[in-house]
DNA sequence: CTGAAAGCGCTTACAG
DNA sequence: CTGAAAGCGCTTACAG
């Protein structure tokens, strides 16, 4: 069936050319659809392509025409489930394109090396996607000077291209379930997560849950801010100190699913129970939420690194002009609240 | 205090070399720490190299050189919470020698083609891992005939060099805890995963859970083996299943912590206690596993990864032998097991 | 629409 | 220990 591949290893654009009687450029023009290719020739080449099941070679190809075809991906913490579901998004939308993905792991404390283009991605990367690395205005300035396009996910900006979710939205939706139910006693838990560094998220939805309990005319209490550092035994911790109070919060708005599973955690340790005793709210909707009943401000994660990686490419197509894409959140209620209790 | 650099854009192994006063060849030896090179040379370059920023372009040094420097790794689901944890352990090692790591999904579909070396791998990769990618030895034999060398993880293979569990030893671990307990009459969740074709774990650890029934005089009841798809919604219905039966088990074993979710769903769902009413055992301990109380069996998935990509560099270095690395399986006990109800 | 040729930025025998 | 030079496999003005 198949003619015999003229030497060992893999065949080369010469191997096709010579096949194909025609010079290399034109199999290059050809494998590329380029414009000016006349359709006979396409056509022959092609096939020669498939006998010899040529394949380009990636490295040649970019060192030639100076294109990486690859993104870069720099994140801080690249295990968590929040950014494996981002740059699986990221991935999706990449690999549609043909575009190679390039992860690294952000070292917060060389954040401002960062700004300044990353050592890895030297000559590697066409463009650079950044996650969770709060960059703030200042930082993005810098960005903006690469003479790569930056896309941003995670914090709306000015001068770079962004992608995220209006977190004081999300916090006032968590806070405003909790009151409708009949809260009053309403504790929130955050966390500075993995970075040093000021962090908007923590700062956005404690904003956004204090100002939703202010336009009720309640305040939040300075010991119902609690500190849970986004994980799970940290939410459990907090919780515990929540529930040591001579008068305990009713509920619990937690800016993290994982979090909430901490407090469930506590709650169960001593007996109570969420959605009756207390009730929770988590934010992210985790693939184990809906399992064990927990009302959440969902975020569509995976569709946040999608629309990055489309950000991306078209910037890369058009250069296209800088702008912030906005997400939904919405609130899921589920079994984890519910009225407070009657005392 | 940064010397000017000679023209815009990113320097090349030509202004090292022309700025140190020596010849490419020496840079390029001095930057692999070649042994041939004097001290003071040597010094002189890494100098110049920090002076103008100089990162060696990749691309070019493939192309010279033949080699990738990238792993390639192919996996049916790259999503799931297990093959991400594997994925991060290979790409942990990988990164900590400086090797790029290639992803792509392998489409069960196109198993075969997986066997006779990926064509997005061609000219790419040094080598190829696999996960959960069931070859069996008749696959196995295919891929050992390929010029790269390749690591499969989640098998026991004769021709390939590989790492997995013992999941016969692992089963028999979740059925002899449930026996311990007092329970009589067990039953375990398996699935198809996401392949089509027979897959190795749901076999390896049904027969090993049968066995140790078998060892205690026990039969696994036909009734008692249900289907859970390997999700948490499958889980969930299993379970539905098995309580709905005119005698249901007391105990339940579920092959993932996710589909041991499902079940505790589904119990709650029916005001049932799991380790009171039902108890239930899972595997590979999911990062939610304990805050639940799930009994599990845990794996050191991440661990998995880094052995796997730990193979892949020495198979590199000194061509390897081929081996097998088992990895230990051990149970932990935690709230969702107890002594069956005292009906 | 097509080809000859230069060039991308490295690495590596080979010679000294 | 070091250098001159060929070559890795492509792409892309340039010329026709």
């Amino acid at each position: 069936m198949e003619h015999v591949i003229p030497h060992a290893g893999r065949a080369t654009i010469d191997d096709v050319a010579r096949s194909a009687g025609v010079s290399t450029a034109t199999v290059s023009r050809a494998l590329r659809n380029h414009p000016n290719v006349a359709e006979n020739t396409k056509r022959r080449v092609l096939e020669v392509v498939e006998q010899l099941h040529y394949v380009t070679n990636s490295n040649a190809s970019r060192l030639a025409s100076g294109h990486s075809h690859t993104i870069g991906l720099l994140s801080p913490l690249l295990t968590s489930w929040y950014t494996s579901e981002v740059v699986a998004g990221v991935e999706e939308v990449l690999a549609l394109a043909r575009f190679d993905l390039l992860i690294g792991t952000a070292n917060p404390a060389a954040r401002e090396r960062i700004f300044c283009g990353d050592a890895r991605f030297h000559q590697r990367t066409d463009g650079i996607v950044l996650v969770d690395v709060f960059c703030s205005e200042e930082g993005a300035t810098k960005l903006a000077e690469l003479e790569l396009p930056v896309v941003v996910l995670g914090e709306q900006l000015k001068s770079v291209t962004s992608v995220s979710v209006d977190n004081v939205r999300g916090a006032r939706l968590a806070a405003c379930h909790l009151m409708e139910l009949g809260h009053r006693k309403l504790a929130i838990v955050g966390g500075h997560a993995h970075l040093d560094v000021a962090h908007n998220v923590p700062t956005e939805r404690l904003e956004g849950f204090a100002s939703a309990l202010s336009s009720a005319s309640l305040q939040l209490q300075p010991q119902y801010v609690e500190d849970g550092d986004f994980t799970i035994e940290g939410g459990r911790s907090a919780m515990r100190r929540l529930l040591a109070l001579s008068d305990p919060p009713t509920a619990v708005f937690l800016m993290s699913d994982e979090m909430a599973y901490g407090a469930m955690w506590a709650l169960r340790d001593e007996g109570l129970q969420a959605g009756h005793d207390v009730s929770i709210v988590g934010f992210d909707d985790h693939p184990v939420a809906e399992s064990v009943g927990l009302t959440t401000v969902r975020q569509p994660v995976r569709e946040i690194g999608r629309i990055g990686a489309r950000l991306m490419l078209d910037a890369l197509e058009d250069g296209g002009a800088v702008h912030h894409h906005p997400v939904e959140l919405t609130l899921v209620a589920r079994a984890t609240t519910g009225a407070p209790p009657t005392n």
